[in-house]
DNA sequence: CGCTATGTTGATCCATATCAATAAGTGTGG
DNA sequence: CCACACTTATTGATATGGATCAACATAGCG
């Protein structure tokens, strides 16, 4: 089972039209650790000795200040994460837990640094990759600077329903108190906020949520393409 | 003059190390055009058929939604914006406007795109651009995600007063109005956080701004290298 | 089954937005 | 070069979104 999740890592848009000989090459100097839940993999400030891949298990970046701690992500099979620090051999900017017992496979950064130097195509998937976070992580901006709790909320659920497949019920993927911070939200105010949004017909029962009407939702949320679209 | 633009560009890391020839192709398709100020050149959700550079003047990227707005950045000599969107072939996320009268130069995003899959070095440096850009939004999502309005002010005002050349007194490169949206909050409020500031030694006349020890400021702000540095 | 972490609810406080009025610039045309 | 118009900046009063503190309920988990 040592490199049983070699296809697993080819298969991802990063490394499927390499060469053959520098996929082998990065997957022989990598290697998999399992990983309990909460444990601190990377600390922010860290250097960046190697790219990870979300194997099994979940994982959530989140970054602290002054005492207060945020969640920016969680990342989900089978994905990469801290891509941009890697490739600028620069330090994390954000740090990283598990949030279940999770498989993470590592590959050394200088590898993924000389690979990317040698291969035109891995280089072009990485850009790719990249914009692709990018422009993530700028929706996120807009999402908080424009929006008040409540239509982050309200947005976020509607994603997640789309997400979970369009029925009106689903399940929430991560427990509240992280979803609060990752909306940029207290606890409590997240608590109130799911009340709030019962007026639009929203209705949750622990992780359950159920959305009755989703036009009327989404007369609240407004919900845009250039905010919410994961895909594009 | 219609091509003494040229060495401006390819001083541009972006564009310093790609072979001549390409360089020359891109030059060649690519032109200028000269904005009045306060020109929306550029509205979120249009198609990117164009990278552009801004060469003289200044630009600032915004967003709008549901009646509301933003401003994400504001770019001066010599850089490139909307890379992302460029090579991903996606719609712009964020609108642009000049401040200034300003020349800009724009490149065709079908060229960019053509040879970024000819030349590795240019996908190379496209990769190390893209990962700046992707770090500096992280770095103003912790801003917001993790300060308050104060805190941001104070720090702006530090890494401000840095790159100016770290003398006690500098002038802000924006008007306030548009500080506060940068710094996500309303003028209103920009106002009474620099009376606020007071306490930590910072004066305000106009556009000119005084620190009288940059150290009690800091007690105060706590700038960190994960969220304040530009450079790395 | 009990302990501990998570979630909810209420009361209160604080940061920030909003609304309104005034002051200070800034640019334009006479 | 000045007067007018218009935008920007400031200040005050008030409203509100959201945080904090505290108590309690609930749900996982050993």
């Amino acid at each position: 089972m040592t490199e049983s999740y070699y296809p697993d890592v080819r298969a991802l848009h990063l490394f499927s039209e390499m060469a053959d000989e520098h996929f082998e090459a990065l997957m022989r100097v990598s290697y998999v650790q399992t990983f309990p839940p909460q444990i601190e993999m990377i600390t922010e400030g860290d250097s960046s000795d190697f790219l990870h891949i979300v194997l099994s298990g979940a994982v959530e970046q989140f970054c602290t200040w002054n005492g207060r701690e945020t969640i920016m992500s969680t990342i989900r099979p089978i994905s990469t994460f801290i891509l941009a620090a890697t490739i600028k051999d620069a330090p994390y900017l954000m740090s990283a837990r598990t949030l279940e017992k999770s498989r993470i496979a590592l590959i050394p950064s200088q590898d993924v640094r000389a690979v990317f130097d040698a291969d035109g195509q891995f280089a072009r998937a990485i850009v790719t990759e990249l914009a692709q976070c990018y422009r993530s992580v700028v929706k996120a901006q807009k999402d908080i600077k424009l929006r008040t709790s409540l239509e982050r909320l309200a947005n976020y659920l509607l994603r997640q329903q789309r997400y979970s497949g369009g029925g009106q019920g689903f399940d929430l993927p991560i427990e509240k108190r992280r979803l609060a911070l990752l909306l940029g939200m207290t606890p409590e105010n997240l608590s109130r906020a799911f009340k709030a949004l019962q007026a639009y017909g929203v209705t949750v029962d622990g992780a359950g949520v159920h959305i009755r009407d989703r036009e009327d939702l989404e007369r609240f949320a407004k919900p845009s393409a250039l905010i919410d679209d994961y895909s594009s």
